[in-house]
DNA sequence: ACGTTAACCGGACCATAGTCCGGTTGTCCA
DNA sequence: TGGACAACCGGACTATGGTCCGGTTAACGT
């Protein structure tokens, strides 16, 4: 569960043909599952059963269970990640610092207004597991290098991407903010911050 | 777990005898466990067992393990809130806005250095614990007072309080962020954007 | 003092995340 | 084609948070 979601490598230790179709019969199975009954029905053991597969292959696959919800979300947020590196701007390169950091935020909102329980079970899972994911690290690193000219683009690159929270996120709207309300304040923020 | 922390309160439900004895008695091993053997010796049944108590008294003490936690900070927290209602400038009334903003992140920060490892089993133990604990709420008010004059205060100081949450701190600091420069970067998001 | 009653007690029970290891099997090389 | 070995498999096992309920007891009125 650290840095190796690298498609298909082809160096070092091939992965076995069982190992890779056990890990589609369980990224199958957990899709359809969630799809049908929601997060809550989300255990491993129900996975594994409707994967016709042991509980202890899910975990060599995918570490834990923040690790099988990251998976899941894997292909939405590498689309993301895309539009990023090199989309048209503001969200791709090419606009000031300040409009891409609002374009990203408001993207990263969209993008948790469509999984915004997947994302919070892969960040929540595991205590920590949402500041270890490759994808918050990706994420931190766009924002620290358009908050070069701040006094400390890397913290600061964390504190906006707090406000992104998946955690903080349910919170709000179960207190009733809607998307638009999150969209603003969130602009209000890095507007202020940001170059 | 949600609001009668008043003290000897003599209306409806007298706490009976044994209840307030047992209460005590947990609180004191749980205390005494986490002092000798730190946080992750700190589990239900050894609280249980060292104050010679089933565990299902503690969960009915304290709702779950956040709130035993929280209970332990309670008096800690109290004095940071005194401080807050009644103390003097910056942190205390008097002071502009902005004053007691960074004043109050800066003591709260002071707080979680003290007792990081118990904020953050409070607040993660359970999901969205954080949120619905009383001690946030009361400084969620706080802050949403002193950004009165920003376009949306409440939703403000909840991102405000995403800059000091527990499990981000733990993991800056597991990062190598020093204290002095958690207060910098937290400080510079404060005078950005209050007042 | 004593009976009534509601609150309390505790430990057996449940759900679920995560670990472990003996047996199996895919892969590679000769 | 066959053998050796590493990787993989799966389910029994552990740890732990949280629930439940039959028995107990403190508090209060008479």
């Amino acid at each position: 569960m650290s840095d190796e979601p690298l498609e298909i490598a082809s160096r070092p230790p091939r992965e076995r043909a069982d190992a890779a179709r056990n890990r589609e019969r369980i990224l199958t199975a957990a899709a359809e599952l969630f799809a049908r009954s929601g997060v809550e029905a989300l255990t491993v053991d129900a996975v594994a059963q409707a994967a016709g597969v042991g509980k202890g292959t899910v975990f060599r696959r995918f570490g834990d269970k923040a690790g099988l919800a990251a998976a899941l979300l894997d292909e939405r947020e590498r689309d993301l990640q895309r539009s990023v590196l090199s989309g048209p701007p503001p969200l791709g390169p090419g606009a000031p610092p300040r409009d891409r950091a609002t374009a990203f935020l408001d993207a990263y909102l969209d993008y948790l207004a469509g999984h915004l329980e997947l994302v919070r079970l892969s960040e929540t899972a595991s205590p920590g597991a949402r500041y270890r994911i490759g994808a918050y690290r990706f994420w931190h690193r766009h924002l620290t290098i358009l908050c070069a000219d701040t006094p400390d683009p890397a913290h600061l690159a964390h504190l906006l991407l707090a406000s992104v929270d998946a955690a903080l996120v349910t919170a709000l709207r179960e207190e009733g903010y809607d998307w638009p309300r999150l969209r603003a304040g969130v602009r209000h923020l890095a507007t202020a911050l940001v170059s």
